[in-house]
RNA sequence: GCCUCCCUAGCUCAGUGGUAGAGCGACGCACUUGUAAUGCGUAGGUCGUCAGUUCAAUCCUGACGGGGGGCUCCA
């Protein structure tokens, strides 16, 4: 017997020439799959003299995708046996999970995804070995051939980056065929694998649901029906997994809104059209009243601009030829009509709003600007309107009608680098005073195809870009190509209290619209300059931030944006008329303050108040009363007796003035 | 826009081809209580809208409106 000298882990070992990775790596469970000279290979590949062989654990990054990518195969051959006549499309894996799309005879329900996930569970427990076998294009098209969109995914072998490369992307094409007991093959997938070793090393799954999907990912291709599955290297990740969706769910701001009043979307108005109740607005004035104290302490100038505008506007800009598809059809005035219903008179059209930029640019030129005046900084709480497509609106965050903190800064081309570094600053600022901490920005950058202006314009400015992020010591991601044609831009990615990323705010650089608008200003020869325009929002919409920070804080929030920050409950009825002259002080002192004065029982107080998430309970009874004093509770459950109401007062002020969260 | 599921009281949800029920909430009465639900009672619904099938529709079919989950999109 042949001996090969390996490299297993950093470790010289000589073994047989009949071991493969799966026997050197028998004694530990937790691998997988594993490297073979630098890359991802199958367990049950053959050794040759030399390799240099690692080990990779099922916990690892490329572990999960290679146990969610197996289990997308074993959903596969679970929906084949179930639902004879499905067609296979592609099943890679992604964040947390993975997802397989099938062509069906008819589409699945919840019932069809339990008679799938027990068929799985059957696979999973047989143990079937994942067997790797090289075809040929011609083979791999007659043995596939009751598989159209597979055979589709032959022809694209060269294809990178997309989601089919899971399927053919290696440089040799590869079907993995699924060996029963008696190892023979019972299934078998287009595929290039790497693989678990079998079946059984699937430790926990769950399938959640099952959706719509468009073939390779265009609206011109035939939908396919998607089933999106879970996969962990254990039962315990899956619960942590499946609470942490449940956390999710409860936190969802469409159902704070409901529950705490805040906001909703009657039936009456339209899809994606909202109005905020009292409370709602409350944290909504608060958070706008904030930005707009500290854009005005940054030097921005408020303006207004109207919600409607005649189409010459938009021709200009640009955006009727651009996005028409996203704004409402215009409203047609004045037109005249012979009898015969032909048109006597053309009528003037007018569209409501999908951005404020143009009404921002008409500001600017409506006198002649010197350098004097620059950075000249424009700030509106814009409310816009954009006719989204009904599927994507969601709550408050994805609405067809929202506000935007919207400015627009005209500056030099000299005063641009110190301008955008300043921009960042402040906007991270503002949104750490919002309570979001966790940070990374994204730079996109020029599309060469689909993009205007010069190429040291768009240099210089995603350079400028590049500078001021790399001065935040933030983790900076390169969105190669992904920026507008106009014009390079930074944006802003939070994390929230439960580690979901949100975009928020973007800072964009514009060569277009200065020169769609002729925007000009005198320098200091006395010539005509072009300014750079740069367009910023932080919260994006308002709406939006409001949904973000409501799931961020689960509808707890700090008490300077809290509807209510104190509510007072009195032990007994008796002690009301104490507890009333407390909240007077406290309203005097400018805090927003309830009693709750109703028939229920202290206990059902303190309940309610907590449920309605109020920062800061004030109780009193006998004690307190005799004492002059007031006691705490907290929403954490947490109590303190016996406060003198000055001090009550003072700490609540405290909380709200220093916006911290309690 | 596309695929799919859903729409019953203010909210959360049961239920049936013969015009409906619970819990919470609201309102009333009693009770007067120190940190997450006191008890009893009352009111509240043309079962999203409009058509169709049927002797009969909240239930079946269709269209429309609104919503959920995805896909595509997101200036």
């Amino acid at each position: 017997m042949a001996l090969l000298s390996i490299t297993v882990d950093g470790v010289a070992l000589s073994v047989d020439s009949e071991q493969r990775p799966t026997h050197i790596f028998a004694e530990n469970k937790e691998i997988v799959v594993c490297t073979i000279n630098g890359e991802l290979k199958d367990l049950w590949t053959d050794l040759k003299d030399g390799d240099v062989v690692t080990g990779i654990s099922i916990s690892s990054p490329q572990g999960l995708s290679v146990l969610r990518h197996s289990t997308a195969h074993v959903m596969a051959q679970a929906v084949q046996s179930v639902f004879a006549d499905t067609k296979l499309g592609i099943g890679p894996p992604i964040t947390d999970g993975f997802y397989y799309d099938f062509d069906p005879q008819k589409p699945f329900n919840p019932d069809d995804l339990e008679k799938i996930e027990s068929a799985m569970r059957k696979i999973v427990k047989e143990g079937q070995r994942f067997k790797r076998r090289v075809t040929t294009e011609k083979d791999a098209r007659i043995e596939l051939s009751a598989e159209p969109y597979k055979c589709e995914l032959i022809g694209l072998k060269s294809g990178e980056g997309d989601e089919a490369s899971v399927e053919v992307g290696g440089a040799e094409l590869t079907i993995y065929d699924n060996l029963g007991r008696d190892g023979k093959p019972v299934w078998s997938d287009l595929c290039r694998g790497p693989h678990l070793p079998s079946t059984k090393h699937i430790p926990a799954f769950k399938l959640m649901r099952s959706a719509g999907a468009y073939w390779r990912g265009s609206e011109k291709n035939p939908m396919l029906q998607r089933i999106y599955g879970t996969a962990w290297p254990s039962q315990d990740e899956l619960n942590a997994y499946l609470e942490l969706l449940a956390e999710a769910e409860k936190r969802d701001h469409r159902r704070l809104g409901t529950e705490l009043d805040l906001f909703s979307f009657p039936e009456e108005i339209g899809s994606g059209l909202a109005v905020f109740h009292p409370k709602g607005g409350i944290v909504r004035r608060a958070m706008e009243d904030y930005s707009r104290k500290r854009h005005e302490d940054e030097g921005y100038e408020f303006v207004y601009s109207p919600h409607i505008t005649k189409a010459a506007l938009f021709e200009t800009s640009g955006h009727l030829d651009w996005y028409s598809e996203g704004m409402y059809p215009p409203m047609i005035l004045d037109e005249e009509h012979h009898a015969d219903g032909t048109i006597k008179r053309a009528g003037q059209q007018y569209y409501m709003k999908p951005m404020n930029c143009p009404f921002h640019n008409l500001i600017y030129r409506s006198r002649q600007r010197s350098y004097r005046e620059l950075p000249l900084r424009l700030f509106e709480f814009g409310t816009v309107y954009r006719y989204e497509k009904s599927g994507v609106l969601h709550g408050i965050t994805r609405a067809r009608g929202f506000t935007q903190d919207d400015a627009h800064i005209y500056c030099t081309k000299e005063q641009m680098p110190g301008e955008l570094d300043s921009l960042l600053t402040f906007v991270l600022n503002l949104l750490r005073d919002y309570g979001l901490n966790d940070f990374y920005l994204e730079l996109s950058t020029r599309n060469p195809e689909k993009s205007v202006g010069e190429d040291s314009e768009w240099v210089e400015a995603t350079e400028a870009l590049r500078l001021a992020a790399t001065k935040q010591n933030l983790e900076l991601v390169l969105d190669e190509g992904g920026a507008a044609f106009y014009g390079p831009k930074i944006s802003v990615q939070a994390k929230d209290a439960i580690g979901r990323t949100w975009q928020m705010s973007t800072i964009q650089v514009d060569f277009q619209l200065p020169q769609r608008f002729e925007l000009e200003y005198v320098a200091n020869d006395s010539t005509r300059q072009r300014p750079v325009m740069i367009h910023r929002a932080l919260f994006g919409s308002i709406e939006r931030f409001f949904g973000v920070l409501t799931e961020h804080y689960s509808g707890a929030f700090p008490p300077w944006l809290a509807p209510v920050q104190a509510i007072g409950i009195p032990v007994a009825d008796s002690f009301t008329d104490y507890l009333d002259g407390v909240m007077k002080a406290m309203r005097a002192a400018g805090i927003r303050v309830d009693l709750d004065t109703s028939d229920d029982r202290m206990q059902k107080k303190v309940r309610n108040a907590q449920l309605q998430k109020i920062p800061f309970m004030v109780i009193a009874g006998e004690e307190d009363q005799s004492a002059g004093a007031v006691s705490f509770r907290y929403r954490n459950g947490e109590q303190k007796n016996g406060i003198p109401i000055a001090e009550a007062i003072a700490e609540i002020q405290k909380a709200v003035q220093e916006r911290i969260q309690v």
